[in-house]
This record gives structure tokens, sequence and C-alpha cells, in this order.
DNA sequence: GCCATTAGCTGACTATTATCAGACAATGAC
DNA sequence: GTCATTGTCTGATAATAGTCAGCTAATGGC
């Protein structure tokens, strides 16, 4: 219920203050992050940020990584301020419920989770980016550590089929991002072949952000691109340890086949018929 | 989902402004109903008003009936700008909806007329008011109109067991008025008797406020002034038409017994023991 | 008629939020 | 090294929002 930015919350303190406080977050932030988050003109949020330094809850340093952005930390006197504003916030949903009985609270709250969820599904954009794109790569480190931890052989990138960069960008193939709020929470890729079926790899949803649809979606964007390449079929395969993935497969229409490559990782082969091969795109 | 009160939907106009066009709403309004239910100042919102008019689209006239009193209404053109913002905010809505399936949209939707039916549930507050507060009288007539309309044999309040005012002014009795934002949503009154149960009368909860568990809040209440008057029981009297009400007292712990009273309106007789006599309050 | 109250208006401020142009240092490509 | 770009800061200026005291006109009780 965190979303009641309400001026009542912010403790005499201008809203746009009690925002930056509450955004910079306990472990610090990148001002450029804090201005995008909370859509803040550069200048505007360069006073907010004096303005709390000058209240002592707040330090601005340089990033050692690139001296021109800066870094907001919150003080200890800071940290205790964000205490408080979580702690008024939290007291005010209180006070909400308070008329409403076990039941109904309940109730508002297991809604509330839905709302939540389905608008936060409804916020992911899903854009086609450069293979090499720094958000790309941090899609695939976290994908393949993901593979590596659950999988019980462990996992090796450089082994198996290929999917180099160059091979996933058009007109090869393609790379897609899942972005929530300019962070990317999924990706998936798609390798095109002549003569036989588009290959999905890649495919990856953060941990934080499963059972939205996202997989779904993206699944469904790259098969999209598949007939706009003119294959009729796409395939995958898949480790047997990826037991959602596997069902979020079969039930998008995927059938499973028999092993159509030598992919040591793989347990699993699926293919689904697109488009009738010589039916108009 | 009207409550996006965004900048974004204010079209160039400051969102002070847009909020006074929305709220006089296409009825008019007055002036002071329009400061409490949006909080503003009374200056703000003259100068608001005033540059409305000065824009040409509201006109503010003094009410006929108290000429102190100043009524804003929208022009032809408020009402096309007022139905403009509305078009947005419909706009803006779907474009959220859009990236969802059918399955999805109907969840969010159910979940959020959930979320919006508890948290009005939440804001109603319960006062004891006296019972010839004009409130009070407006939530009589719409019980008896009610009451009229819903039984076979109509109502005249005038027959049957008297509960003038007097009896429902402590220490005889009391008044309770169940209010959604200072606009009475329901009552309940209760006429205390030296010996014998306390009687609840006048238990009314409006069409467009049911379901929200008010009658219950209003009914415990009552329980509450009874056991402090002094008596350890209540009863009540009803008419078989109001079968919500009937189911209410039941789950509320009443039990039917013999008619207590020759209350030619009742069909049923309900009573429940709130305190062990004897017992210490 | 007298007087307290109510509803609203105006003037005088202050605070907050928003915009824009220009300055400056750091960075990275060449 | 040059140069375009990026990230931030400052000054100037508005627009919007919020507060307060004092004023007027109506109203209703007496």
């Amino acid at each position: 219920m965190g979303a009641l930015n309400d001026r009542f919350l912010a403790r005499g303190r201008p809203l746009g203050e009690a925002r930056v406080l509450w955004e910079i977050g306990s472990d610090g932030c990148e001002v450029r992050t804090l201005r995008m988050r909370l859509e803040l003109d550069s200048g505007q949020a360069s006073r907010l940020l004096r303005s709390l330094e000058a209240a002592g809850l707040v330090r601005v340093a340089s990033s050692s990584a690139d001296r021109r952005v800066r870094v907001a930390r919150l003080t200890r006197a800071g940290r205790a301020e964000r205490a408080l504003l979580d702690k008024r916030s939290d007291e005010l949903a209180a006070s909400l419920l308070d008329p409403l009985d076990d039941d109904q609270r309940d109730q508002l709250l297991g809604a509330m989770r839905v709302v939540e969820r389905l608008l936060t599904a409804a916020a992911i954009e899903i854009r086609q980016v450069d293979a090499n794109h720094p958000d790309a790569r941090q899609c695939l480190r976290a994908y393949f550590a993901e593979l590596d931890q659950r999988s019980d052989s462990g996992f090796d990138p450089a082994a198996g089929v290929s999917a180099e960069p160059h091979e996933l960008t058009p007109p090869a193939g393609c790379f897609l991002i899942a972005y929530l709020r300019s962070e990317p929470v999924g990706c998936g890729a798609v390798k095109h072949h002549t003569r036989s079926p588009s290959h999905i790899k890649r495919m990856w949803v953060s941990q934080s952000a499963r059972g939205l649809g996202i997989g779904r979606r993206v699944l469904s964007e790259l098969e999209a691109q598949v007939l706009l390449s003119g294959a009729t079929s796409a395939r995958l395969d898949t480790n047997r340890a990826l037991v959602e993935a596997i069902a979020m497969y079969r039930s998008a229409g995927y059938r499973e086949v028999a092993p159509f490559n030598d992919e040591p990782f793989a347990h699993h082969w699926f293919e689904k018929r697109l488009r009738v091969r010589g039916a108009p795109l």
C-alpha cells in the first residue's frame, strides 16, 4: 500500500523531498535513476537534493566509476526519517483498515495484491533491443546464473548450440527485452534459419516478475517475428529443471518433438506450427 | 477508475481547476459543498472559480434559498470540457489495460471493484446524532418510503409502536447515523426500557450502500449502547419483506421469539441476550 | 433594530513545483 | 589532442498551491 503519496505523510516536508527521500532507499541511488523514476527535471532534482543535504538527511557524492554521476545516500538521520515515513504510511493503512473485520481485511488485501500484480503486468513493455546492449547482457547474465543454479548438471553458455549476439540481430534473428519501468525483467530471442524453423532461445523472466504472463507475451512477440522472417514454425529446446517454462510452452501450443539438435543441456524439444506452409502471411 | 487525478489528465489546465470542474458535476453544486469535498481553502476555492468563470466554463450565482450561498454551474463549454476530461480518463484507463488479455482484464476489474467496495466500507463512520437532526429526518424519510414501497400492506409511521425523537434521545435511547464522507447512508436507533430489553428501531441502509456491512456495524454499536444503558438484552420486530435485514439479524445472533408487542406492521420478532443478567458490565 | 453567525470574496504573502538556458567537469570516440 | 555527449548544477522566472486577516452581504434569533 505504499502508493499513498499523500501530502499527509510528508511530515511537514514538501512532498517532493519526501518522495526523493523515499526513493533513495537504504542503499543509495544514482541521481540520474532518481530523476528518471520520479520524472524530475534535472534542476529540480538538484535543488531537492541540496535541500535534503542542508537538512542533514542525505549526502551526495560522485560515483567512483564515473565521476560525472552523483550518488545520493541517506545519512543516519535520513534513514531514521525514511523509517518514520514508512511507519506513518503503515499507520495510515492500518487506520484505514481499522473499521473492517478480519474477513473484510483479508479480502481487501487479497484484492489489492491482485490489482497490484495486474497493474504491474500491464506496465510491462516489450522492446526489441540489440543483443549487445548492456540491458541484454544483464538479462543473459541473470539467465545463465539461474540455469547454472537450477539444473543439476550446471550450465556452460559456451557449450551447446550457439546464440551469439550477431545471430540474434536482424535479419538473422532478434532479441527482445521486457521492461518494467525501464528495468529489464525478462528477455527472449530468436534465431532464424533458411528453410528450417526459427529457433527460440534465451527465454528468461526475472524471479521478481514471475506470474505476470511476461514469458507468454515475450514468446508471442517472438512468434510474430518468426512469421515476419518468413518461417512457418518455431522450435526450442529446454532443460527439464525449467518446469514453469515447459508448462508455459505447452499451454502456448508447443508440442514436444524428437530432438532436433544435439544440445547437451536440453532434455525436451518443442515445436509449434505458426502458419500453414504456403499460406499468406 | 476515476481516481486517477493525474496532472496528465488536466489538459494543460491546473489540476485544481480540473478537479473543481469535475466535482461541480452536470447539475451544479453549492460552493461550500465543493470546498468541503475538495478540502479547499475558501480563498483558493473562490479564486479557482473566478478563473474558471473567466475561461467561460462555469457560472456562479447566488442560491435562491439562501442568498449567501453560491451555486456553481457548468456552462455549455464547461460541460463539454468536463466530458473531455472524462473521455481522457477513460482512454487512459483503456490504454493501461491494453496489454492485458481478457482474462486478466476481468480479474483486474473484479479486484478493483472489491477494493473500492471495501475502502468505501472502511470510510463509513458511525456517529450518534440527535434524532431531530436534519440528517436523521432525511434517513427516516428514506426508511419510511422504502418500507411503504416494499411491504405489501404499505407503511404508516403513525401506526404501531412509537419511536418519537425524544424516545431516541439519551438517556431514553439513542439514534445513530452511518456517514459516508459526511453523507448519511444508514441509521439505526434504540429505545431503552426499565426492566425490559431495549428495543432496536429504525434500522435502515441506503440502497446505494448495501453489502458493505453497514447494518451489522450499526447494530453492533446499538448493542453497545444497550449494554451501557444497563439492559442485558435487545429485541426488535420487523416486516417479512425485509429479507436481508432478517438474515442479518439471524447471523448477528438474534433468535426469533414470540411476539412481544402488537406492532401491526411486524411479522417477525427477535431477541438477543447481550450479557448474562447480573454479570459485570 | 441589534447582533452573532455563516458563506464567500479580496489582498497580501509564502511555499512549492515546474521550466529553461547556460555553465562546467568528466567521459569516451576519434 | 579535439570534440560531441552526458550528468549535474545554478540562476532566472513562472505557474500553481496554500494561508491568513479583514471585509461584505445575508440570515436568523432575540
